[in-house]
Parts: C-alpha cells; structure tokens; sequence
RNA sequence: GGCUCGUUGGUCAAACGGUUAAGACACUGGCCUCUCACGCCGGUAAUACGGGUUCGAUUCCCGUACGAGUCACCA
C-alpha cells in the first residue's frame, strides 16, 4: 500500500459535539485532503459508564452538515474497520497479553482501595501515584491469583530513568521524564482498554500518519510512544491542537466546556448561526493564512491549509466574531437560498396568508446577523403593535403631531388610487409627493413608517412596509394612525 | 505542588533580526439615509517584565511574572 496520509476524527460519543472537538475534526480533515489523504471516523466509546443513547448519530449528523465527509467510518466501513472501538475489545486483549509475553506489561490485582491508599502516603511520590507493587510480585502468586479469578488490570512496565523525547509538529522538541510517568494501564478490570491504549492500537492498525488533537494530550504523548516502541512500531507524526478558551464568570479563562454557554454545534445551529459560518469561524481559531483573508468556503481551506501555520498559543472563542461571519454568509447567499433559511423563522411571526415571504427576505436580509432574530424584527407585519403617539415625532425629519397628520391624509388618498401596488410604484409615488410637497424625504416617509409600523426601528423603511402589507392593510393602518391623531387633535383645541 | 506548553491592542491575529508593528471583529467619529442595518471614509487601542546576544530585537538565549494544560481502571 502507497504511503498516503490517513488522519482520523476520534470522537467518544458524549451526545453532543463541541466546537473544540468540531475544530480538531476540521483540522484533521483539512491536514489529510490538503495533503491527498484519507479521512477516518472512529468512535471512542470505551467507557461503558458514560453510554449515551443517540449520541453517534450526533457524530455523523454533524459532520455531515458541515461536509466534513469521512473516507472510512461506522456507518460506512472500510478496509480497517470495526470503526467502534467497543467492537474491538477483542484486538486490545490480545495485544496487551503479547506484551505481557514479553515481560513489558504485568497483571496487577491492586483494587481501588489499595491505590486510594497511596495516594495519601508518601511512598508513591515518584512513581506518578502508583507504587508499581504487582510489578515486582514473583510469578506463582500472580498465577494462582489469575487462578482464583480476582479482577485484575494490565499494566505497562513504564522504564524507571532516562526520558522519553519526540517532535511535535507544531510545539516542536518535547522532552519528559520516564520517573514522571506511572505503569500505565492498558486493560481496565472491565477487559475494555484505556483510551490511551486503544487510541494507539487503533491508529497503528488503521494506519494513521498524522495524530492531530488537543493540546491537553501533549504532555501525554510520551506515553503513547513508549507504546510505540514497546510494539516496535513506526511512531506517527503528532500535531497537537492550541486549545480553545472560554471566558469563565469571573473573568478568567479556561478550556471551553459546557459551563461557558452554548459551544455545542447544535446550540449554534439552533441560535440560528449556519453551519458553515460555524466552520469558517472556528477555521480561523488557531491558524491563518500568509495573506489576510477570512472568508472561507471549506474547500478554500482545503486548498489553503497548512500544518506550519498552526499556532501554539491558545484562542479565546467570541460570539461577536461569529456573528460577523454569519452575517457575512447571510449576505452572501442568493435570495431563493435566503427564503429556505428564513421561512421557519418567519413563520413563526407571521401567519397571515397574503403575504410575500421573498419580499420580507430581500428587506431583512441585511439586517439579520443571527436567523432567530427573524420573528422579533418583522412581528410587526402580523399585527401592529399598540404604539405612543409620540413615535411621530422626529426632529431629524422635521415631523409634529401636526404635520404628520396631514402627510397621513395625503398620502392615504394618493395610495388609495395606486393600481400597481409595487415597491417601484409606491416609491415614485410618495418620492413626487414630497417633491410636491416641498417637504423632506423623511418628513414624509417617517409618519408613514410609524403608522404601518407601529414601531420607533424597524428592518427596511416605510417603502418596503406598504409592499410587504399590501394595499389594504396599509390603508387600514393609516387609517388608524390618522384616527388617533385626529381624535388627539380635537382633545387639545 | 511536579511536569509540559504558552504570552503582540478587549478578541482573532500578521510580521519567521531591519516595517511609521499589518489586517479582521468589537468599540467609536463621519458620510449615505424615511428608522435600523448594509456600504463607504476615518479614529482609539498592542509586542508582560528584567537581563543578555547583535550594528540592530516582537523575532534568538536566560530568568521572573502571569496564564493554561496535565498528573484516573475519563476520554
């Protein structure tokens, strides 16, 4: 088989997808289509304690909408698979036993008391918790113990000195010392393997080139290497990740999480960001290309990506950024796009039958930054808002009670005999009458906007309002806005 | 606490020994304008600190401070 690059997204199904996890995923897809590669899913799901119901087909929703299409996977197999870890227990236990055989890992029988012990005394410092006792245990104990069934984990023999080295791609020469780590635990007294275990095992027979992942992992990875070695096998490149912040309560910060609100792709989606603004947001989180460019479709990024611009310090996720992008994507897209993205949200302020939801597109369009924004911005056009009188007036635009009173009038009759009822038509006709009328643009218009409106701000100007409404509710509400100023007049003769 | 990593404006970040230290978001002044947006033009704001190396350090080295990650039969 060609050496070609094969990367892997290595979720444990937890039923949501965070947007740290979603970047590491785009990431190593990008590190894997830039370079002509191979792109795997493979579920983690070796803690049986946390199974959750449902949460793979979060997996591959999620990457599916944001088009991050995985060559191998679960749903879709491969030549590598099974692509679930569970489906594998069998593939670890063997491995672990040749180690065993070959006197670099050992049984160890001590139970969860036995270790919490040590925890509190001081004889294990050194040893990174645990004191290696089953290490030095002789041989006939061990196997009458295996005998009499007493649950047991596999341990790895970690060397007692010297250190172990390897280069990261992005932080470069990272050094540990052997003393610093524990025999670590390959079998769990479950029979499942540790994550770490697994991890290895797994991307050495899938054949993984390129391990990217989090940072929280870097001071880990001498662990995996002494796996590595342990098998004699070819030590994968490694690209360790910045992590992802968020802002914590008290101001500081702290790897993103739960706590910190919605990072879950799902919470964006449904707070009405696009997927792949989402994408292109996140793209940015961590690396940027030589020139300044931002706007990035996913196969742009394909095209530009580069492992060598990966940043080693962390970033801090910003909504306002985000909400940037989105707008952005929103502008950009092409009207009938638009109308599938807006409809659900305009449904849901407006019922009524006659009116034209491209119409409400083409005006918002420029205003909407987050798509749950919708309903708020155009409740209006179901039913006018009971409004203060005093919207009417406006020192800009140079309105009173007074004049917008009789602007009302005039305009009702003249709009009365529009007979094309189009943005174009009302516009001409009230731009003339206010060139008839020697008055300003918005001395006019302003009356116009709060009486169909019933609202100080409103998405689109008094123009676009009478189109979206129609004739005839237009009429009728500014019939109600002259009602109100005609019966506030008489009041105060 | 040990170990590992990091530190350029509020945020994302460019500059891989020589720049008046880019750009974007946010904030802000103005223009446009029937409100709000969009768009256009402008503005405020940064190399954590202290030592070296060098003709010259944001850039290389050391220390300090601060921040983060990690030290599980979680992943």
């Amino acid at each position: 088989m060609e050496n070609k690059v094969r990367t892997r997204y290595a979720p444990s199904p937890t039923g949501f997808m965070h947007i740290g996890n979603l970047r590491t995923a785009l990431y190593e897809y990008l590190i894997s289509k830039s370079l002509g590669g191979k792109f795997i899913l493979r579920i983690e799901d070796t803690d049986q304690c946390r199974h959750i119901e449902g949460a793979q087909e979060v997996i591959y929703s999620t990457l599916k909408q944001v088009g991050l299409t995985y060559d191998e996977g679960p749903d879709i197999g491969g030549n590598f698979g099974p692509y679930v870890q569970s489906q594998r227990k069998d593939i670890y236990l063997k491995y672990a036993q040749r180690l065993i055989e070959e006197k670099k890992a050992y049984h160890c029988f001590c139970d969860k008391e036995r270790l919490e012990s040590l925890k509190s005394s001081e004889n294990c410092l050194g040893y990174g918790g645990y004191d290696r006792h089953c290490r030095y245990c002789d041989n006939s104990l061990m196997d009458s113990m295996l005998k009499s069934g007493k649950p047991y984990v596999i341990r790895q023999k970690m060397p007692l000195d010297g250190s172990t080295e390897f280069t990261d791609e992005v932080y470069g020469e990272i050094i540990v010392e052997n003393k610093e780590l524990q025999d670590q635990i390959l079998i769990k007294a479950d029979g499942l393997p540790t994550y770490n275990f697994a991890n290895v095992i797994d991307d050495h027979l899938m054949g993984i080139t390129h391990i990217v992942r989090g940072c929280e992992y870097l001071s880990s990875a001498p662990k995996y290497n002494l796996l590595y070695e342990a098998f004699g096998w070819e030590i994968p490149k490694y690209i360790h990740l910045p992590l992802i912040m968020g802002k914590n309560e008290d101001g500081s910060l702290s790897k993103l999480s739960k706590r910190h609100g919605s990072v879950s792709f799902e919470d964006l989606v449904r707070e009405g960001y696009l997927p792949e603004a989402i994408v292109n947001c996140i793209a940015l989180l961590g690396w940027c290309p030589s020139d300044n460019r931002e706007i990035f479709s996913l196969s742009d990024l394909v095209k530009k990506f580069s492992i060598d611009r990966i940043s080693k310090s962390p970033s801090t996720f910003d909504y306002d950024k985000l909400n940037w992008f989105n707008g952005e994507y929103i502008r950009s897209k092409e009207d009938d796009h638009l109308l599938c993205l807006f409809t659900p949200y305009i449904k849901k302020a407006v019922s009524r039958s006659n009116i034209d939801y491209l119409k409400i597109v083409q005006t918002i369009k420029n205003r909407v930054t987050k798509l749950t924004q919708i309903p708020d911005m155009i409740d209006f056009i179901e039913t006018l808002p009971k409004y203060d009188i005093n919207l009417f007036v406006n020192k800009k635009s140079k309105t009173n009670l007074e004049n917008s009173l009789l602007v009302l009038k005039k305009a009702k009759e003249r709009l009365l005999s529009l007979n094309t009822w189009c943005h174009e038509s009302i516009y001409d006709l009230l731009i003339d009458m206010a060139k008839e009328m020697q008055i300003k643009n918005g001395t006019l218009m302003w009356p116009i906007r709060v009486a169909v409106s019933g609202k100080l701000v409103t998405p689109g100007g008094a123009v676009e309002i009478l189109d979206i409404l129609g004739k005839d509710e237009s009429i009728n509400r500014i019939n109600l806005a002259i009602e109100i100023l005609t019966k506030f007049e008489e009041k105060n003769l």
